[in-house]
DNA sequence: CGTAACCTTGATTAAGATCAATTCTCGTGG
DNA sequence: CCACGAGAATTGATCTTAATCAAGGTTACG
Protein backbone atom coordinates (compact mmCIF):
# COMPACT_ATOMS: atom_id res chain seq x y z
CA UNK A 1 0.00 0.00 0.00
CA UNK A 2 1.48 3.27 -1.33
CA UNK A 3 0.75 6.31 0.21
CA UNK A 4 -0.51 8.38 -2.70
CA UNK A 5 -3.25 5.83 -2.71
CA UNK A 6 -4.14 7.41 0.67
CA UNK A 7 -4.50 10.97 -0.35
CA UNK A 8 -7.61 9.59 -2.48
CA UNK A 9 -9.31 9.09 1.09
CA UNK A 10 -10.83 12.27 1.79
CA UNK A 11 -10.42 12.50 5.10
CA UNK A 12 -6.50 12.21 4.50
CA UNK A 13 -6.33 14.59 1.57
CA UNK A 14 -5.46 17.46 2.98
CA UNK A 15 -2.38 15.85 5.06
CA UNK A 16 1.11 16.18 3.81
CA UNK A 17 2.75 12.38 2.67
CA UNK A 18 4.76 12.53 6.21
CA UNK A 19 1.60 13.12 8.30
CA UNK A 20 -0.06 9.98 6.69
CA UNK A 21 2.92 7.99 6.98
CA UNK A 22 2.73 9.00 11.01
CA UNK A 23 -0.85 7.00 10.79
CA UNK A 24 0.09 4.32 8.61
CA UNK A 25 2.15 3.15 11.32
CA UNK A 26 -0.21 2.57 14.01
CA UNK A 27 -2.46 1.34 11.39
CA UNK A 28 -3.51 -2.42 10.48
CA UNK A 29 -4.20 -3.73 7.46
CA UNK A 30 -5.82 -6.47 6.42
CA UNK A 31 -7.76 -8.36 3.07
CA UNK A 32 -11.36 -9.91 3.22
CA UNK A 33 -12.72 -12.57 0.41
CA UNK A 34 -16.10 -12.13 -0.36
CA UNK A 35 -18.73 -12.71 1.75
CA UNK A 36 -16.13 -12.41 5.38
CA UNK A 37 -17.12 -10.04 8.33
CA UNK A 38 -14.71 -7.02 8.82
CA UNK A 39 -16.61 -6.15 11.96
CA UNK A 40 -19.94 -7.37 14.37
CA UNK A 41 -22.24 -4.69 16.23
CA UNK A 42 -21.24 -7.37 19.39
CA UNK A 43 -17.45 -6.53 19.24
CA UNK A 44 -15.54 -3.80 21.34
CA UNK A 45 -15.09 -0.95 19.29
CA UNK A 46 -10.98 -0.47 18.08
CA UNK A 47 -11.72 2.03 15.52
CA UNK A 48 -12.22 3.28 12.15
CA UNK A 49 -11.58 1.75 8.86
CA UNK A 50 -11.02 2.98 5.91
CA UNK A 51 -11.71 0.97 2.86
CA UNK A 52 -8.23 0.56 0.54
CA UNK A 53 -9.61 -1.88 -2.42
CA UNK A 54 -12.85 -3.49 -2.90
CA UNK A 55 -16.68 -2.84 -1.23
CA UNK A 56 -17.92 -3.37 2.19
CA UNK A 57 -21.31 -3.01 3.12
CA UNK A 58 -22.86 -1.75 6.37
CA UNK A 59 -26.07 -3.16 7.90
CA UNK A 60 -28.24 -4.14 10.70
CA UNK A 61 -30.35 -7.09 11.46
CA UNK A 62 -33.65 -7.14 12.70
CA UNK A 63 -35.06 -8.78 15.61
CA UNK A 64 -36.77 -10.86 13.07
CA UNK A 65 -34.08 -11.56 11.36
CA UNK A 66 -34.06 -8.94 7.97
CA UNK A 67 -31.41 -6.99 6.96
CA UNK A 68 -31.02 -3.77 6.26
CA UNK A 69 -27.78 -2.00 4.33
CA UNK A 70 -27.24 1.51 5.88
CA UNK A 71 -24.74 2.59 3.29
CA UNK A 72 -21.86 0.68 0.97
CA UNK A 73 -18.72 1.87 1.17
CA UNK A 74 -16.22 1.49 -1.72
CA UNK A 75 -12.56 2.51 -2.55
CA UNK A 76 -11.20 5.41 -0.41
CA UNK A 77 -14.06 6.10 1.76
CA UNK A 78 -14.07 5.20 5.43
CA UNK A 79 -16.52 3.75 7.84
CA UNK A 80 -17.13 3.70 11.53
CA UNK A 81 -15.68 6.83 11.98
CA UNK A 82 -18.60 7.89 14.45
CA UNK A 83 -18.29 6.07 17.31
CA UNK A 84 -14.70 8.08 17.55
CA UNK A 85 -16.78 11.03 18.56
CA UNK A 86 -19.55 9.78 20.59
CA UNK A 87 -17.87 9.74 23.92
CA UNK A 88 -15.91 12.29 23.88
CA UNK A 89 -12.15 10.60 23.93
CA UNK A 90 -13.95 7.89 26.16
CA UNK A 91 -13.65 5.16 22.99
CA UNK A 92 -11.34 2.57 25.20
CA UNK A 93 -14.50 2.03 27.53
CA UNK A 94 -14.71 -1.97 27.10
CA UNK A 95 -18.64 -1.60 26.37
CA UNK A 96 -18.16 0.53 23.32
CA UNK A 97 -19.47 -1.76 20.38
CA UNK A 98 -19.39 -0.79 16.57
CA UNK A 99 -22.49 0.60 15.30
CA UNK A 100 -23.76 -1.69 12.91
CA UNK A 101 -21.88 -4.99 10.77
CA UNK A 102 -19.52 -4.76 8.02
CA UNK A 103 -18.93 -7.50 5.23
CA UNK A 104 -16.52 -7.50 2.37
CA UNK A 105 -18.49 -7.84 -0.95
CA UNK A 106 -15.48 -8.65 -3.35
CA UNK A 107 -12.66 -10.62 -2.98
CA UNK A 108 -10.03 -9.12 -2.20
CA UNK A 109 -11.29 -6.16 -0.10
CA UNK A 110 -8.26 -4.42 1.73
CA UNK A 111 -9.35 -2.80 4.72
CA UNK A 112 -6.90 -0.34 6.62
CA UNK A 113 -8.13 -0.57 10.54
CA UNK A 114 -7.16 2.87 12.18
CA UNK A 115 -7.17 2.66 16.46
CA UNK A 116 -9.28 5.27 17.84
CA UNK A 117 -7.08 6.62 20.44
CA UNK A 118 -4.35 7.21 18.43
CA UNK A 119 -6.09 8.82 15.57
CA UNK A 120 -8.01 10.79 18.46
CA UNK A 121 -4.89 12.50 19.60
CA UNK A 122 -3.75 13.45 15.99
CA UNK A 123 -7.09 14.94 15.62
CA UNK A 124 -7.14 16.93 18.55
CA UNK A 125 -3.49 18.25 17.57
CA UNK A 126 -4.45 19.51 14.35
CA UNK A 127 -7.26 21.65 13.35
CA UNK A 128 -7.18 21.08 9.44
CA UNK A 129 -7.36 17.85 9.40
CA UNK A 130 -10.35 17.95 12.12
CA UNK A 131 -12.09 20.26 9.78
CA UNK A 132 -11.87 17.54 6.97
CA UNK A 133 -13.35 15.27 9.24
CA UNK A 134 -16.21 17.71 9.52
CA UNK A 135 -16.69 18.06 5.77
CA UNK A 136 -17.09 14.13 5.58
CA UNK A 137 -19.33 13.94 8.27
CA UNK A 138 -21.35 16.92 6.50
CA UNK A 139 -21.68 15.08 3.52
CA UNK A 140 -23.22 12.07 4.90
CA UNK A 141 -25.44 13.85 7.22
CA UNK A 142 -26.51 15.68 3.79
CA UNK A 143 -26.45 12.25 2.20
CA UNK A 144 -28.68 10.34 4.43
CA UNK A 145 -31.42 13.40 4.95
CA UNK A 146 -32.02 12.69 1.87
CA UNK A 147 -31.97 9.04 2.03
CA UNK A 148 -34.89 9.54 4.30
CA UNK A 149 -36.86 12.22 2.71
CA UNK A 150 -36.83 9.36 -0.01
CA UNK A 151 -37.82 6.81 1.72
CA UNK A 152 -40.31 8.59 2.97
CA UNK A 153 -41.91 10.51 0.84
CA UNK A 154 -41.52 8.69 -2.58
CA UNK A 155 -42.93 5.18 -3.93
CA UNK A 156 -40.45 2.78 -4.56
CA UNK A 157 -40.40 3.04 -8.46
CA UNK A 158 -39.13 6.86 -7.76
CA UNK A 159 -36.63 5.93 -5.29
CA UNK A 160 -35.38 3.17 -8.27
CA UNK A 161 -35.27 5.89 -10.97
CA UNK A 162 -33.23 8.31 -8.57
CA UNK A 163 -30.89 5.48 -8.15
CA UNK A 164 -30.26 4.43 -11.66
CA UNK A 165 -29.87 8.38 -12.10
CA UNK A 166 -27.35 8.86 -9.54
CA UNK A 167 -25.00 6.01 -10.31
CA UNK A 168 -25.08 7.78 -14.00
CA UNK A 169 -24.17 11.52 -13.12
CA UNK A 170 -21.73 9.69 -11.06
CA UNK A 171 -19.88 8.21 -14.09
CA UNK A 172 -20.42 11.36 -16.03
CA UNK A 173 -18.20 13.01 -13.70
CA UNK A 174 -15.55 10.11 -13.06
CA UNK A 175 -14.28 10.00 -16.99
CA UNK A 176 -14.18 5.96 -17.50
CA UNK A 177 -14.21 4.05 -14.89
CA UNK A 178 -14.90 1.31 -16.73
CA UNK A 179 -14.23 1.56 -20.07
CA UNK A 180 -16.18 -1.08 -22.11
CA UNK A 181 -19.30 -0.26 -21.16
CA UNK A 182 -21.44 2.50 -23.17
CA UNK A 183 -21.85 5.59 -21.62
CA UNK A 184 -25.43 5.21 -20.71
CA UNK A 185 -25.27 2.29 -19.08
CA UNK A 186 -24.11 1.79 -15.77
CA UNK A 187 -22.79 -1.32 -13.73
CA UNK A 188 -24.20 -2.61 -10.57
CA UNK A 189 -22.06 -2.80 -7.54
CA UNK A 190 -24.04 -4.83 -5.65
CA UNK A 191 -26.35 -7.74 -5.71
CA UNK A 192 -29.59 -6.50 -6.56
CA UNK A 193 -31.03 -8.07 -3.00
CA UNK A 194 -28.43 -5.58 -1.54
CA UNK A 195 -30.26 -2.68 -3.47
CA UNK A 196 -33.26 -3.20 -2.34
CA UNK A 197 -32.29 -3.81 1.18
CA UNK A 198 -30.65 -0.19 0.56
CA UNK A 199 -33.64 1.44 -1.36
CA UNK A 200 -35.71 0.16 1.44
CA UNK A 201 -37.80 -2.48 -0.08
CA UNK A 202 -37.19 -6.32 -0.84
CA UNK A 203 -35.82 -7.97 -4.11
CA UNK A 204 -39.08 -8.63 -5.51
CA UNK A 205 -40.38 -5.49 -5.55
CA UNK A 206 -37.40 -4.30 -7.47
CA UNK A 207 -37.32 -7.11 -9.87
CA UNK A 208 -41.07 -5.89 -10.74
CA UNK A 209 -39.86 -2.31 -10.44
CA UNK A 210 -37.32 -2.54 -12.75
CA UNK A 211 -39.53 -5.10 -15.42
CA UNK A 212 -42.00 -1.83 -15.28
CA UNK A 213 -39.27 0.34 -16.67
CA UNK A 214 -38.14 -1.76 -18.92
CA UNK A 215 -41.38 -2.60 -20.60
CA UNK A 216 -41.91 1.40 -21.01
CA UNK A 217 -39.12 1.57 -22.39
CA UNK A 218 -36.91 3.89 -20.02
CA UNK A 219 -34.03 1.40 -19.40
CA UNK A 220 -32.89 -2.03 -20.28
CA UNK A 221 -31.38 -4.06 -17.68
CA UNK A 222 -28.82 -6.86 -18.52
CA UNK A 223 -27.44 -8.54 -15.21
CA UNK A 224 -25.86 -5.95 -13.60
CA UNK A 225 -25.32 -3.61 -16.62
CA UNK A 226 -28.35 -1.30 -16.82
CA UNK A 227 -28.94 1.21 -19.77
CA UNK A 228 -30.50 4.20 -19.86
CA UNK A 229 -32.69 4.07 -23.15
CA UNK A 230 -34.92 7.74 -22.50
CA UNK A 231 -32.95 10.27 -19.89
CA UNK A 232 -35.26 12.61 -19.95
CA UNK A 233 -38.28 10.03 -19.20
CA UNK A 234 -36.37 8.67 -16.04
CA UNK A 235 -35.54 11.76 -14.98
CA UNK A 236 -39.58 12.45 -14.88
CA UNK A 237 -39.70 9.60 -13.06
CA UNK A 238 -37.24 10.46 -10.49
CA UNK A 239 -39.43 13.61 -10.07
CA UNK B 1 -29.92 36.68 26.13
CA UNK B 2 -27.09 36.14 28.83
CA UNK B 3 -23.90 34.16 27.86
CA UNK B 4 -24.90 31.63 30.43
CA UNK B 5 -27.95 30.37 28.56
CA UNK B 6 -25.19 30.07 25.49
CA UNK B 7 -23.30 27.79 27.36
CA UNK B 8 -25.70 25.37 27.63
CA UNK B 9 -25.75 25.22 23.62
CA UNK B 10 -23.56 21.79 22.82
CA UNK B 11 -21.24 23.37 20.25
CA UNK B 12 -20.15 26.41 22.33
CA UNK B 13 -20.09 24.36 25.75
CA UNK B 14 -15.91 23.91 26.03
CA UNK B 15 -15.90 27.93 25.03
CA UNK B 16 -14.83 30.84 27.28
CA UNK B 17 -17.12 33.22 28.14
CA UNK B 18 -14.71 35.54 26.98
CA UNK B 19 -15.08 33.14 22.95
CA UNK B 20 -18.88 33.29 23.58
CA UNK B 21 -18.95 37.40 23.89
CA UNK B 22 -17.01 37.12 20.66
CA UNK B 23 -19.44 34.92 18.68
CA UNK B 24 -22.08 36.90 19.83
CA UNK B 25 -21.52 40.02 18.82
CA UNK B 26 -21.85 38.77 15.26
CA UNK B 27 -24.62 37.25 15.63
CA UNK B 28 -28.33 38.39 15.06
CA UNK B 29 -30.91 37.21 16.99
CA UNK B 30 -34.86 37.14 16.23
CA UNK B 31 -38.18 35.96 17.96
CA UNK B 32 -40.62 34.32 15.92
CA UNK B 33 -44.71 33.49 16.42
CA UNK B 34 -46.18 29.96 15.66
CA UNK B 35 -45.99 29.49 12.38
CA UNK B 36 -43.60 32.19 11.23
CA UNK B 37 -40.51 31.11 8.57
CA UNK B 38 -37.16 31.23 10.03
CA UNK B 39 -35.61 29.82 6.42
CA UNK B 40 -36.59 28.76 3.51
CA UNK B 41 -35.19 26.01 0.94
CA UNK B 42 -34.56 28.25 -1.62
CA UNK B 43 -32.95 30.70 0.21
CA UNK B 44 -29.71 31.65 -0.10
CA UNK B 45 -27.26 30.05 2.63
CA UNK B 46 -25.77 32.98 5.76
CA UNK B 47 -25.10 30.97 7.93
CA UNK B 48 -26.64 28.33 11.20
CA UNK B 49 -29.28 29.22 13.76
CA UNK B 50 -29.11 28.11 17.55
CA UNK B 51 -32.38 28.15 18.60
CA UNK B 52 -32.50 29.52 22.09
CA UNK B 53 -36.24 29.32 23.28
CA UNK B 54 -39.39 27.64 21.75
CA UNK B 55 -38.80 25.05 19.57
CA UNK B 56 -38.25 24.77 15.45
CA UNK B 57 -39.20 22.08 12.97
CA UNK B 58 -37.25 21.56 9.75
CA UNK B 59 -38.88 20.05 6.81
CA UNK B 60 -39.02 19.32 3.13
CA UNK B 61 -41.87 19.26 0.84
CA UNK B 62 -42.01 16.95 -1.95
CA UNK B 63 -43.21 17.67 -5.61
CA UNK B 64 -46.80 16.72 -5.16
CA UNK B 65 -47.02 19.34 -1.77
CA UNK B 66 -46.17 16.51 0.61
CA UNK B 67 -44.48 17.28 3.89
CA UNK B 68 -42.13 15.22 5.96
CA UNK B 69 -40.06 16.44 9.04
CA UNK B 70 -36.42 16.04 8.97
CA UNK B 71 -35.60 17.28 12.94
CA UNK B 72 -37.15 18.87 15.35
CA UNK B 73 -34.72 21.29 16.88
CA UNK B 74 -35.45 22.62 20.73
CA UNK B 75 -33.94 24.82 23.09
CA UNK B 76 -29.34 24.64 23.09
CA UNK B 77 -29.84 23.30 19.64
CA UNK B 78 -28.51 24.51 16.27
CA UNK B 79 -29.68 23.19 12.80
CA UNK B 80 -28.13 23.59 9.32
CA UNK B 81 -24.76 23.51 10.41
CA UNK B 82 -24.51 21.00 7.72
CA UNK B 83 -23.81 23.40 5.10
CA UNK B 84 -20.87 25.34 6.55
CA UNK B 85 -18.63 22.43 5.29
CA UNK B 86 -19.97 21.25 2.36
CA UNK B 87 -18.02 23.93 0.10
CA UNK B 88 -14.73 23.92 1.76
CA UNK B 89 -15.43 27.31 2.99
CA UNK B 90 -16.85 28.67 -0.61
CA UNK B 91 -20.00 29.52 1.49
CA UNK B 92 -20.28 33.25 0.31
CA UNK B 93 -21.73 31.36 -3.01
CA UNK B 94 -24.93 33.02 -4.32
CA UNK B 95 -26.23 29.65 -5.09
CA UNK B 96 -25.86 28.08 -2.10
CA UNK B 97 -29.22 27.51 -0.48
CA UNK B 98 -30.74 26.49 2.80
CA UNK B 99 -31.20 22.67 2.83
CA UNK B 100 -34.41 22.03 4.05
CA UNK B 101 -37.40 25.03 5.09
CA UNK B 102 -37.62 25.61 9.09
CA UNK B 103 -40.68 27.02 10.93
CA UNK B 104 -41.39 28.28 14.53
CA UNK B 105 -43.75 25.51 16.57
CA UNK B 106 -44.35 27.95 19.37
CA UNK B 107 -44.72 31.74 20.16
CA UNK B 108 -41.76 33.41 21.13
CA UNK B 109 -39.72 30.88 19.66
CA UNK B 110 -35.89 32.87 20.05
CA UNK B 111 -33.20 32.51 17.31
CA UNK B 112 -29.83 33.38 16.70
CA UNK B 113 -28.06 33.11 13.51
CA UNK B 114 -24.46 32.54 13.48
CA UNK B 115 -22.92 34.29 10.23
CA UNK B 116 -21.26 31.51 8.28
CA UNK B 117 -18.21 33.01 7.25
CA UNK B 118 -16.72 34.65 10.79
CA UNK B 119 -17.81 30.94 11.68
CA UNK B 120 -15.77 29.23 9.67
CA UNK B 121 -12.55 31.83 10.82
CA UNK B 122 -13.13 30.42 14.25
CA UNK B 123 -13.37 26.91 14.04
CA UNK B 124 -10.03 26.85 11.94
CA UNK B 125 -8.11 28.41 14.37
CA UNK B 126 -9.89 26.39 17.24
CA UNK B 127 -9.51 22.85 17.71
CA UNK B 128 -11.64 21.90 20.83
CA UNK B 129 -14.76 24.11 19.09
CA UNK B 130 -13.90 22.15 16.08
CA UNK B 131 -14.21 18.46 17.92
CA UNK B 132 -17.55 19.52 19.97
CA UNK B 133 -18.68 20.32 15.93
CA UNK B 134 -17.50 17.10 14.94
CA UNK B 135 -19.16 15.18 17.91
CA UNK B 136 -22.43 16.76 17.17
CA UNK B 137 -22.42 15.70 13.43
CA UNK B 138 -21.60 12.08 14.94
CA UNK B 139 -24.56 12.24 17.61
CA UNK B 140 -26.42 13.65 14.43
CA UNK B 141 -25.41 10.68 12.22
CA UNK B 142 -25.93 8.01 14.76
CA UNK B 143 -29.48 9.28 15.33
CA UNK B 144 -30.38 9.38 12.15
CA UNK B 145 -28.91 6.01 10.97
CA UNK B 146 -31.23 4.82 13.26
CA UNK B 147 -34.09 6.65 11.86
CA UNK B 148 -33.53 5.18 8.82
CA UNK B 149 -33.24 1.85 10.36
CA UNK B 150 -36.63 2.53 12.17
CA UNK B 151 -38.36 3.51 8.64
CA UNK B 152 -37.28 0.69 6.97
CA UNK B 153 -37.22 -2.28 9.21
CA UNK B 154 -40.64 -1.67 11.69
CA UNK B 155 -43.77 -1.15 11.18
CA UNK B 156 -46.08 1.99 12.28
CA UNK B 157 -46.88 0.87 15.49
CA UNK B 158 -43.44 -0.38 16.47
CA UNK B 159 -42.57 3.45 15.82
CA UNK B 160 -44.55 4.99 17.53
CA UNK B 161 -44.06 2.74 20.96
CA UNK B 162 -40.11 2.89 20.07
CA UNK B 163 -41.28 7.25 20.07
CA UNK B 164 -43.11 6.66 23.22
CA UNK B 165 -40.26 4.92 24.96
CA UNK B 166 -37.31 7.53 24.44
CA UNK B 167 -39.37 10.11 24.87
CA UNK B 168 -39.81 8.54 28.63
CA UNK B 169 -36.25 7.81 28.76
CA UNK B 170 -35.03 11.19 27.83
CA UNK B 171 -38.01 12.24 30.23
CA UNK B 172 -36.37 10.27 33.06
CA UNK B 173 -32.84 11.31 32.41
CA UNK B 174 -33.38 15.46 32.46
CA UNK B 175 -35.27 15.54 36.56
CA UNK B 176 -38.52 17.29 36.19
CA UNK B 177 -38.52 19.73 33.40
CA UNK B 178 -42.68 19.46 33.83
CA UNK B 179 -43.61 19.55 37.25
CA UNK B 180 -47.46 18.82 36.70
CA UNK B 181 -47.08 15.29 35.00
CA UNK B 182 -46.84 12.50 36.79
CA UNK B 183 -43.72 10.28 36.31
CA UNK B 184 -45.42 7.72 33.57
CA UNK B 185 -46.10 10.32 31.43
CA UNK B 186 -44.97 12.33 28.42
CA UNK B 187 -45.94 15.47 26.82
CA UNK B 188 -45.97 16.01 23.12
CA UNK B 189 -44.26 18.97 22.20
CA UNK B 190 -45.81 19.09 18.86
CA UNK B 191 -49.05 18.42 17.03
CA UNK B 192 -49.80 15.17 15.79
CA UNK B 193 -49.70 15.94 12.39
CA UNK B 194 -45.90 16.90 12.74
CA UNK B 195 -45.35 13.54 14.99
CA UNK B 196 -46.95 11.41 12.10
CA UNK B 197 -45.00 13.40 9.35
CA UNK B 198 -41.84 13.00 11.59
CA UNK B 199 -42.19 9.12 12.09
CA UNK B 200 -43.00 8.53 8.11
CA UNK B 201 -46.35 8.11 8.59
CA UNK B 202 -49.68 10.24 8.17
CA UNK B 203 -52.09 11.70 11.05
CA UNK B 204 -55.22 8.90 10.59
CA UNK B 205 -52.51 6.19 10.60
CA UNK B 206 -50.81 7.42 14.00
CA UNK B 207 -54.41 7.92 15.41
CA UNK B 208 -55.33 4.52 15.05
CA UNK B 209 -51.89 3.11 16.03
CA UNK B 210 -52.63 5.76 19.22
CA UNK B 211 -55.94 3.88 19.45
CA UNK B 212 -54.88 0.34 19.06
CA UNK B 213 -52.13 1.07 22.12
CA UNK B 214 -54.83 2.63 24.15
CA UNK B 215 -57.19 -0.30 23.73
CA UNK B 216 -54.34 -2.23 24.89
CA UNK B 217 -54.07 -0.98 27.80
CA UNK B 218 -50.55 -0.36 27.58
CA UNK B 219 -51.06 3.44 27.34
CA UNK B 220 -53.43 6.02 27.94
CA UNK B 221 -53.56 8.96 25.55
CA UNK B 222 -55.23 12.55 26.58
CA UNK B 223 -54.39 15.39 24.15
CA UNK B 224 -51.17 16.13 24.15
CA UNK B 225 -50.59 13.51 27.07
CA UNK B 226 -49.63 10.35 26.95
CA UNK B 227 -49.17 8.04 29.74
CA UNK B 228 -47.36 4.33 29.91
CA UNK B 229 -49.92 2.02 31.24
CA UNK B 230 -47.92 -1.45 30.67
CA UNK B 231 -43.80 -0.54 30.25
CA UNK B 232 -42.87 -4.05 30.05
CA UNK B 233 -45.48 -4.62 26.98
CA UNK B 234 -44.68 -0.84 25.53
CA UNK B 235 -41.25 -2.12 25.33
CA UNK B 236 -42.06 -5.40 24.07
CA UNK B 237 -44.30 -3.65 21.28
CA UNK B 238 -41.16 -1.55 20.40
CA UNK B 239 -39.37 -4.77 19.46
C1' DC C 1 -71.04 30.82 20.55
C1' DG C 2 -68.84 30.56 16.28
C1' DT C 3 -65.07 29.28 13.63
C1' DA C 4 -60.75 27.41 12.78
C1' DA C 5 -57.37 24.15 13.93
C1' DC C 6 -56.89 19.66 15.50
C1' DC C 7 -58.17 14.97 15.92
C1' DT C 8 -60.90 10.66 15.35
C1' DT C 9 -63.26 7.19 12.89
C1' DG C 10 -64.99 4.58 8.92
C1' DA C 11 -64.88 2.76 4.16
C1' DT C 12 -62.11 1.96 0.33
C1' DT C 13 -57.99 1.37 -2.35
C1' DA C 14 -53.39 0.79 -3.69
C1' DA C 15 -48.62 -0.26 -2.91
C1' DG C 16 -45.75 -3.34 -1.72
C1' DA C 17 -44.60 -7.48 1.37
C1' DT C 18 -44.90 -12.39 1.68
C1' DC C 19 -45.15 -17.02 0.07
C1' DA C 20 -44.11 -20.14 -3.42
C1' DA C 21 -42.52 -21.95 -7.64
C1' DT C 22 -39.36 -21.54 -11.50
C1' DT C 23 -35.68 -20.04 -14.20
C1' DC C 24 -31.25 -18.05 -15.02
C1' DT C 25 -26.21 -17.78 -14.37
C1' DC C 26 -22.00 -19.18 -13.40
C1' DG C 27 -18.23 -21.52 -11.18
C1' DT C 28 -16.50 -26.26 -10.00
C1' DG C 29 -15.33 -30.78 -10.48
C1' DG C 30 -16.00 -35.00 -13.14
C1' DC D 1 -17.05 -30.03 -22.39
C1' DC D 2 -20.81 -31.15 -19.76
C1' DA D 3 -23.48 -31.59 -15.70
C1' DC D 4 -24.44 -30.31 -11.33
C1' DG D 5 -25.64 -27.32 -7.76
C1' DA D 6 -25.76 -22.97 -5.40
C1' DG D 7 -26.80 -18.40 -5.38
C1' DA D 8 -29.24 -14.80 -7.87
C1' DA D 9 -33.19 -13.21 -10.19
C1' DT D 10 -37.84 -13.53 -12.10
C1' DT D 11 -42.64 -14.19 -11.97
C1' DG D 12 -47.20 -15.17 -10.14
C1' DA D 13 -50.91 -15.33 -6.53
C1' DT D 14 -52.29 -13.66 -2.35
C1' DC D 15 -52.39 -10.95 1.78
C1' DT D 16 -51.27 -6.95 4.88
C1' DT D 17 -50.34 -2.52 5.92
C1' DA D 18 -51.03 1.87 5.64
C1' DA D 19 -52.45 5.71 2.40
C1' DT D 20 -56.44 7.98 0.64
C1' DC D 21 -60.99 9.77 0.67
C1' DA D 22 -64.68 11.38 3.36
C1' DA D 23 -67.31 12.77 7.23
C1' DG D 24 -67.93 14.13 11.78
C1' DG D 25 -66.32 15.28 16.43
C1' DT D 26 -63.39 18.10 19.99
C1' DT D 27 -61.02 21.75 21.70
C1' DA D 28 -59.32 26.32 22.09
C1' DC D 29 -59.99 30.84 21.72
C1' DG D 30 -61.53 35.20 20.19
Amino acid sequence: MEISALKKVFIFSELSEDEIGIIVKFCRIKTYNKGDMIFFDTEPYLGFCVVLDGMVKIYKISKDGREHILHLVDKSNTCAEVPLFENSGAVLDKDFRYPANAMAMEDRTEVMLVPAGKFIELINSSAPLAMKMIAGFAKRLRHLNHHIESITLKDVSKRVAEFILNEYNIKQKSPRWEKSLPPESIHLKISKYDLASYLGTILETLSRTFKKLQVDGIIEVHGRIITIKDLSRLKKNAS
